[in-house]
DNA sequence: TTGTAAGCGTTATCAC
DNA sequence: GTGATAACGCTTACAA
């Protein structure tokens, strides 16, 4: 950063005015190929870089975005950054990581690098929406989460059909004790899958027992949890559905623990295929999700809008897919 | 970002000069507390943020530090990530992510970020070195890798010792025929681990048979490729030192698929310590590393630099452990 | 086609 | 203590 060479440099080597490297530089037409080509030349020779700086300055804009997730120490959000990188890599833009750890204060912070210039648009994947006031027509993209009512455009799963398609799959295996491990209700995301469980039970005549529906909170601890209360009961399930992979590989080793054997004794399906649920044991049956294509997506529609498009005012819900493999099995005649 | 309140505005409606409103805000012990409270109350009336790129270009910083990795995609940089995350929040600098995926063009293309003022310094976990020519003392700090030979301030730990103990563990256990899954050697991490299984051998009179040393990748689908072929040979293993969990999981993986039970045949060891790796069956022995210390203590030095501060000439080393779990037992008699 | 000059919104250096 | 004012390095009317 000290003493780099600036665009008055390379006029005064050029015999030239600043006006002119800068539009040589920006490959403006403006220019005959001659100079362009002395100042380009000049510009490799003194290894010039403008200052972003000033250029954001001017430009008014940062080609940075800002993704934020409720916990960077989460594997889930890994793919999904990934394909956010990739494609705001190619567009030019850097990406900046934010982390709220679900606490609001951070939550505004993160609202308010956007209008301090930090960046020029947001991929939101925190679930909370941006604080009331003057924050309309922000150049943001709800990815994941769900934002009720907030306007923003949306790119998600349907969180409903996949919860719904994966407890049939343990309907069809004969299953009919099913019980949920949920995520932290009330939140969209855990309201939606557990939702979508209740529907699949209803259509197929099966009642819920009180107490088959056990809250956790995404970790592995909140599956081992809930899957000791669920099986100290007179009553216990043949079937877990559970609202993540996280939780399902605590419930699975709770099982393990206490002597049930999966999916002999007891079938679980888990939500999102990690990475490394296919090396699981047993591989576990859950729901894929598309997250790098998510995080590309969420991108490209934040692409769109920074470059002055309009909004899609519609949710962009991409597919997901039941991926049935060794934890789910028919129940024990 | 578009019309926000400057500096001047503040100035105007409070009756004061911009260069009072700046140190006013600033805290400047230059001006009384009586302008400075009207000036605080009339920021916060008209929701001032300063803007970043106008105060970057004066003060010739970004307040931004670059974190790269080899792949964002890889688990093993999430607790890393996290503890660069939270030290640099709280010196009050952002963090950019910088992905390589081993691309040489890449690579320097985040160094060139460094000077254009993108960033103030770099937390660097590829194991590239800087591009030659004009890049000394810049405010790179190397984490996890080692870059022999920079002169940079290195976090890391001792990849020797802790491969060595691992296997000491298994030769501790009656293991004689003990195999190493490598890294992609000739890259220095993988060396040193595989060094250490090669001095934990020597000195416990064991020879390490041709062909015991397989080169992996350190991805799942290498641990399984790489076991397969360990297994096809008239003299199997009873045990492996694999250089990273992931690949452990692989190996593991395919161990059952061919019908060896571990630990009953076949005993293994990772390294790395993932957050999985406890809910895994088996729980996976495994040396710890401390991760989120690895990236507090790299932002904290990274810092120290960024201030001013001379910069340690001796690599800092962060302690491991031997995590022993149910993946290793005596062999099979 | 090129040059001149006016900003972009801060902070820092002077005077007063 | 406070106020003018000059940078910081770049882009972009407006002139020439």
């Amino acid at each position: 950063m000290r003493d780099r060479p600036k665009i008055k440099d390379i006029a005064e080597k050029a015999g030239v005015s600043v006006a002119t490297v800068s539009r040589a530089l920006a490959a403006s037409t403006l220019v005959t190929a001659e100079t362009r080509q002395r100042v380009l030349d000049l510009a490799r020779e003194l290894d010039y870089r403008p200052n972003v700086s000033a250029r954001n300055l001017r430009t008014r804009r940062s080609m940075t975005v800002l993704m934020v997730v409720r916990d960077v120490g989460n594997p889930f959000y890994l793919d999904i950054l990934k394909g956010v990188e990739a494609t705001a890599r190619e567009a030019g833009y850097a990406v900046l990581m934010g982390n709220t750890e679900n606490d609001p204060a951070r939550e505004t912070e993160y609202f308010n690098m956007l209008r301090d210039g930090h960046a020029d648009g947001m991929i939101l994947m925190t679930g909370k929406p941006p604080p009331a006031g003057g924050w309309n027509h922000l150049p943001v993209v709800v990815a994941l989460e769900m934002i009720e009512g907030s306007g923003l455009p949306h790119v998600q799963i349907d969180n409903v059909a996949a919860a719904r398609g994966a407890v049939e799959h343990l309907i069809s295996l004969g299953h009919r004790r099913i019980a949920h491990i949920s995520g932290p209700v009330p939140e969209p995301m855990s309201v939606y899958r557990r939702e979508g469980f209740r529907l699949a039970m209803r259509d197929a005549g099966l009642t819920i027992p009180a107490g088959y529906e056990v809250r956790g909170d995404f970790l592995i601890e909140s599956g081992m949890e809930c899957c000791r209360s669920l099986f100290s009961r007179s009553d216990p399930p043949t079937a877990l559905f559970v609202a993540n992979d996280e939780m399902a590989y605590g419930a699975v080793h709770e099982l393990r623990r206490i002597g049930r054997a999966v999916p002999g004794d007891v079938s679980v399906v888990g939500f999102d295929d990690l990475y490394l649920s296919k090396a699981f044991y047993p591989p576990l049956t859950t729901v894929g999700q598309p997250r790098s294509e998510i995080g590309r997506t969420a991108m490209a529609v934040l692409l769109g809008i920074l470059s002055g498009g309009s909004e899609a005012a519609e949710p962009i819900v991409l597919p997901t897919v039941l991926r049935v493999r060794g934890s789910t099995a028919p129940p024990r005649t």
